[in-house]
RNA sequence: GCCCACGUAGCUCAGUCGGUAGAGCAUUUGCAUGGUAAGCAAAAGGUCACCGGUUCAAAUCCGGUCGUGGGCUCCA
């Protein structure tokens, strides 16, 4: 007997050990037979194909379930298989998953993809689709498997079957396609109706440098040609705000190849942007009880063997011999802050002690990873380690979440993904630290989080060894999520370094430490800053906050007053007197997305005005110049 | 690091079959003094990423190096 219970709350009941989802469906009314995609069914995903038993509550899924669309994808998946295996028939199948925003398959081929393929490969799609094919789901045994993907060549799926731990597998086939796979499938092709394959890149067999390259063809897919088109707007839409298209065009920064991957330089413009927010965040360090420190780029190695960076983190380490000493180019603060605060014996009354710098830290990354701004092997991070006493660490992590969340605030982030990574209680023995202070720091975290309101993922097993860490996710313009803010515990490097103090029974007691950098690496950040204003910056970030245009050369005089008056009120202004027309200047001006335009030609000239021209938005018309200044620094001030 | 693609003027890019390079923009110089998104003309500008090989001859073909781009478990 099977019971199922419908959304509504009704039971229906099926007689026999199990029912096939089909038939459960069908029994509700011919109409969802039509609309369904799957079902769910104790909260997973089933499809028409699959049996279900004992007792569940049952969902009908409709193509605007979201899962819905996994199906869809997934069976999509299986269509460029089997549009891949008809055009290269020794092409070896690996996994075909849905993923965020798409699928992809990997198939182990002699030579990659090139786009033609590809692009044969859709069209082959295509006419599979002109027939409609019906996805069927059998259960074979392991050996039946076995012996028939052997058969077929297919080495990766063997290896796949052996790691499934039950005695059965499944298969799905579509055609005369045929692949292992769990499901869930749809019933048919019917609705596939809007795919787009696009584009393929080499991937290692289950992301392991030391397992066999494979092609991995990438494509997505949606039940309705709007939402595609959507989707395909939206990778255009990231595309233009690609923040090293937009670093060239806005003159922010570049790397170069004579300095080597991963290694940026600031150009004029880009420096200044970097300064304000340097700037701005330590203003705010300072009101916040940080103290600001400074540490030297290199140390001798002992210092980092001290910290156990050397044992596992060498591979990412520059170093250098000096004088027959080893030295090695800073990767992280942390060792630097220690010998800070060691430099004299704190007691309990002392703490707890913030020490926070700009941070410019060097570590190798592989140059396949390297990415504009946002992964480099130079970059500043906003680094603090607050050490403190047990009893002060949650109030601690509390300030360190609002810090992060006032400043986020100011950057136009409202939105935000927070998650707590917490031990693998399974896995005790390969953490630092005890038990009860783990379970002290991961309360400490959780509680600060719940206190905000704020809905977050329990990332269980995610922890670092050293101890448990909240990660903040904003999210941007246009809906991706970025890492930011990080604040984590340390349990490994007091003990390392005997970080101590002396509490009031007159023992010294390790600190506790907290690594906690907000904005994460200021390159990165800018980079991310960049996309999600695309471009455009809101004017206290602005490189050029203001562009002082003369109609004719004949008012540059004008101009050039107009200029002083602004920089001697702080506004970052320049003045664009060369001998080009008006709209040619403006032009100019509005590519370069300078916030504000002044056109000053004679009318302003006689009555000490300026005409106002906003970026993006036009002619604002003419006032005094004071009266402009004023509520340019005033919006400079508000951060809007 | 690995797979694939790419690297030509400051920028964006052409360059066929191997025969010593071209456009637009930017720059400089003239002319034009123009009121809210590109005035006109001329000049100048290249170690075709770098190193090596094949060839009478290489931007072009081959090998290597460096750099850039798309990716490298969201798991049958």
């Amino acid at each position: 007997m099977v019971e199922i219970t419908l959304p509504d709350g009704s039971k229906q009941r099926y007689d026999g050990e199990s029912v096939e989802v089909r038939e459960v469906v069908a029994s509700l009314g011919d109409n969802w037979l039509k609309t369904a995609i799957a079902a769910e069914f104790d909260n997973h995903v089933v499809d028409f194909h699959q049996r279900i038993s004992g007792e569940g509550s049952f969902k009908v899924l409709r193509e605007s379930d979201p899962p819905s669309l996994d199906v869809l994808r997934h069976s999509t998946s299986h269509l460029l298989a089997h549009a891949v295996k008809t055009l290269f028939p020794n092409a070896k199948l690996a996994i075909g998953p849905s993923i965020q925003d798409g699928f992809y398959y990997d198939f182990d081929v002699e030579k990659p993809f090139t786009p033609e393929d590809l692009e044969r490969i859709e069209s082959a799609m295509r006419d599979f689709l002109k027939t409609r094919m019906d996805f069927s789901r059998e259960v074979w045994s392991k050996e039946k498997a076995k012996d028939y993907f052997a058969a077929e060549g297919e080495a990766y799926k063997l290896e796949l079957i052996d790691e499934i731990p039950d005695s059965d597998v499944s298969v799905y086939r579509m055609g005369n396609f045929l692949d292992l796979c769990a499901g869930p499938h749809l019933d048919s092709t019917k609705w596939i109706k809007h795919f787009k394959v696009l584009s393929s890149a080499g991937a290692y067999w289950r992301g392991d440098s030391s397992k066999p390259m494979l092609q991995r063809i990438y494509g997505t897919a949606f039940y309705k040609k709007k939402d595609l088109d959507e989707h395909l707007k939206r990778l255009a839409e990231a595309e233009k705000r690609d923040h090293r298209k937009l670093g060239k065009i806005l003159d922010l920064f570049e790397v170069r190849e004579e300095a080597g991957g991963g290694l940026v330089f600031w150009n004029p413009k880009g420096s200044i942007l970097r300064e304000t927010i340097e700037q701005y965040l330590k203003e705010k360090l300072l009101e916040k009880g940080y103290e600001l420190v400074l540490t030297p780029h290199i140390a001798r190695a002992e210092l980092w063997s001290t910290s156990g960076h050397f044992d596992y983190y060498s591979d990412n380490m520059y170093t250098m011999e000096v004088e027959g000493q080893d030295y090695v180019l800073k990767p992280m603060n942390c060792p630097g802050h220690i010998l800070i605060y060691q430099r004299k014996l704190h007691s309990y009354r002392d703490l707890p002690v913030r020490f926070a710098e700009m941070g410019t830290v060097y570590r190798r990354e592989l140059s396949g990873t390297l990415h504009g701004l946002l992964r480099v092997r130079g970059f500043t991070q906003d680094d603090a380690h607050i050490f403190c006493t047990p009893e002060q660490l949650s109030a601690e992590v509390d300030a360190s979440l609002d810090f992060a969340l006032e400043i986020m605030a100011d950057y136009g982030f409202d939105e935000f993904k927070i998650e707590l990574s917490v031990r693998d209680p399974k896995k005790q023995e390969k953490y630092a630290g005890e038990p009860d202070e783990w379970d002290a720091a991961e309360k400490a975290l959780e509680s600060s989080i719940r206190r905000k309101g704020f809905p977050f993922t329990l990332m269980e097993g995610e922890a670092v060894f050293y101890g448990p860490k909240i990660d903040i996710k904003v999210i941007d313009a246009i809906g991706r999520p970025w890492q930011l803010t990080t604040i984590q515990f340390d349990f490994n490097l007091p003990k390392r370094f005997n970080i101590n103090y002396v509490d009031r029974d007159g023992e010294r007691k390790l600190v506790v430490m907290v690594h906690r950098a907000l904005l994460g690496s200021v390159e990165r950040f800018v980079g991310i800053l960049t996309e999600h204003y695309a471009g455009a910056f809101p004017l206290w970030l602005a490189p050029v906050q203001c562009r002082i245009l003369p109609v004719t050369s004949e008012r540059a005089p004008y101009g050039k007053s107009v200029l002083e008056a602004l920089i001697e009120r702080g506004v970052r202004a320049e003045m664009d007197e060369r001998d080009e027309k008006i709209g040619y200047r403006i032009r100019e001006a509005e590519l370069q997305k300078i916030p504000y335009m002044l056109v000053v030609g004679g009318k302003e000239a006689e009555t000490g005005e300026v005409a106002v021209r906003a970026h993006g938005r036009g002619d604002l018309g003419r006032r005094k110049l004071g009266d402009f200044i004023g509520e340019i620094v005033d919006e400079v001030r508000s951060k809007r």
